[in-house]
RNA sequence: GCUCCGGUAGUAUAGUCCGGUCAAGUAUACGGGCCUCUCGAGCCCGGGACCCGGGUUCAAAUCCCGGCCGGAGCACCA
């Protein structure tokens, strides 16, 4: 639509696209790419932002993505969590081709699992786990480990028909007790855990460990290249030796560090405590970086992508971003679509002596064509404590829009000026205003949760109360404007005036 | 503690693989100016960095060694 009528204008707003590296060993149309969430906790943008590079990486080579839900561990996973996250990642426009939990694909591990256990590469121990971590440290294999094929057969059989305990054995590989690396040190492949799964019920109680179900998964789904965080580097070995163990193709490994906000706790357990302690009021709150929480937040989904792609780096460095770096891209794409209102906090009464009552059109933008409202005026005003305390008896002060006023006297509470001229005089301070037809508003300005010594932020979130003009009623809930001299707000509330402040 | 990995301006990055064109690019923040009936946007200008110490070399941000600092992993979590 816009393409059409205004290409030039599109043009002069579009964010120089700035291009993601190239993938490694990538082919135009054969890249697969994965947005593997674990079903344990809301979306936040860290996912978010992990999942716009696997988006954008398949859509840079014509290539497909999957959405697979890592879920595993039933005591783990929730439902309401799988649904979070296919709306989190749809609110980020992206798109994925193919969709699958890991908990559909229980037998096709067994078969797996068995083949492992058939060609002597697993066996079935049943140290306990402090006996095992002694073992992986100390580099000693145990008993089991020599039990002949039949034993570990017929125990595996004896795990899968429910006769065993949880948490009496366990399915292990057989990898390399001496290896530098510690995951390659037999780890458990299987484990057995009662518990109901939300998506396949109680069918089954033997449940595939991380790398296990990882390695086959991102085989059978052809996944070319997977890009993830850091944290699982230590994992690619294993999961490529998984996958040669049973024939399987393994992928390309693009790994970064995690992306981290300045003040802004992401981990699943932290946030949980903050909510608990009370320091913030729910999982959508606007100071969380979770996707409800940035949503609420008025921060654009373009802005993020646009801000993954521009400063993000696949690098392991550590990284910590600030916050302003984002504001200034979401800024930038919200100043000219952004309703221009008169919005004065910590308001303060001011009569113009000799005003003429008027009706004025007031542009809702500068420079872009977004229409104007009409104001009647009279002789009583309301503008921000703010610019009362730079007033002297005798400054000029423009009304913007309107007229200039010269103060006659003032305290801070009230101002009395008379009116003087209607033509823009240079050089005079120019404020917002709002007539006696006026709402309240209210905004919640947040800011970051913690402070650079790690203490929690104690105004975290201030709010701010004032007047603004009658026009406000018509910004819808979830619609984002620019309270002038003041800053960009999100509407908080269907009913009440309540915005959010966004950035200035 | 052990094992990996990393360290470019205030912040985030480009460059590092294949040493020279990097007296280091970009964005943001900051300072100054222009423009604007917003302290917003836009435009112009400016200051600002290769962790430290050795080595190799005609030449090192780039390669080697040591140190320091930071991160990750060391689960029957993912």
């Amino acid at each position: 639509m816009l393409e059409e009528i205004a290409p030039a204008l599109l043009e002069k707003h579009k964010p120089k696209e700035k291009k993601l590296p190239p993938l490694p060993h990538a082919e135009p149309g054969k890249v697969v790419t994965r947005l593997p969430p674990e079903p344990s906790g809301y979306m936040h943008i860290g996912h978010a932002m992990s999942g716009i590079l696997n988006y954008m990486y398949a859509k840079m080579y014509d290539g497909k993505l999957w959405l697979r839900f890592e879920d595993t561990n039933p005591r783990k996973v929730k439902p309401e969590y799988y649904e979070n996250f296919r709306a989190g990642y749809r609110w980020f426009g992206i798109e994925w081709d193919y969709e699958k939990c890991n908990s559909e694909d229980l037998e096709l591990y067994y078969e797996y699992a068995s083949e492992l256990i058939r060609k002597g590469f697993a066996y079935v121990c049943s140290c306990s786990k402090e006996e095992m971590s002694k073992g992986r440290f100390t580099m000693v294999e145990c008993v089991h480990r020599q039990q002949p094929v039949e034993i570990n057969l017929s125990l595996w059989k004896e795990m899968l028909s429910g006769m065993l305990e949880e948490g009496s054995v366990v399915l292990r590989l057989k990898g390399d007790m001496t290896n530098k690396n510690t995951v390659m040190r037999d780890p458990t492949l299987f484990r057995i855990i009662d518990y109901p799964h939300p998506v396949v019920g109680d069918k089954y109680r033997v449940w595939p460990t991380y790398d296990i179900a990882a390695a086959i998964e991102d085989a059978i789904c052809g996944i070319t290249h997977v890009l993830r965080s850091s944290e699982f580097a230590l994992r690619d070995e294993l999961q490529n030796y998984i996958r040669s163990l049973l024939g399987l193709q393994s992928p390309v490994f693009v790994e970064y560090s995690r992306f981290e906000f300045k003040g802004t706790p992401l981990a699943k357990r932290e946030i949980r405590q903050l909510i608990g302690q009370g320091v913030v009021s729910r999982w959508d709150d606007p100071r969380l970086a979770t996707v409800d929480g940035i949503r609420r937040r008025g921060l654009l989904p373009e802005a993020i992508r646009e801000f993954t792609v521009s400063q993000t780096g696949l690098t392991y460095t550590k990284r910590v971003y600030a916050w302003e770096l984002l504001y200034a891209i979401n800024r930038r794409i919200l100043d000219p679509v952004a309703k221009r209102y008169f919005f004065v906090p910590n308001p303060v009464l001011i009569e113009v002596e000799g005003a003429p009552a008027f009706h004025v059109e007031l542009p809702y933008h500068p420079s872009e064509p977004l229409g104007k409202r009409l104001v009647y005026t009279g002789n009583k005003f309301y503008i921000p404590r703010k610019d009362v305390h730079g007033l002297k008896e005798g400054s000029m002060l423009r009304l913007k829009h309107l007229f200039n006023i010269k103060v006659k006297e003032f305290t801070d509470y009230m101002v009395k000026a008379t009116f003087v001229c209607k033509e823009v005089v240079e050089g005079i301070p120019i404020v917002q205003w709002v007539t006696e037809d006026h709402v309240n508003v209210e905004v919640l300005v947040p800011d970051i949760l913690y402070l650079d010594d790690g203490q929690l932020n104690p105004d975290s979130l201030k709010t701010v109360y004032g007047v603004g003009e009658r026009a406000c009623r018509e910004i819808k809930h979830g619609e984002r404007v620019q309270f002038e001299r003041f800053g960009f707000c999100i509407r908080d509330d269907v009913n009440a005036l309540r915005f959010i402040f966004i950035h200035t």
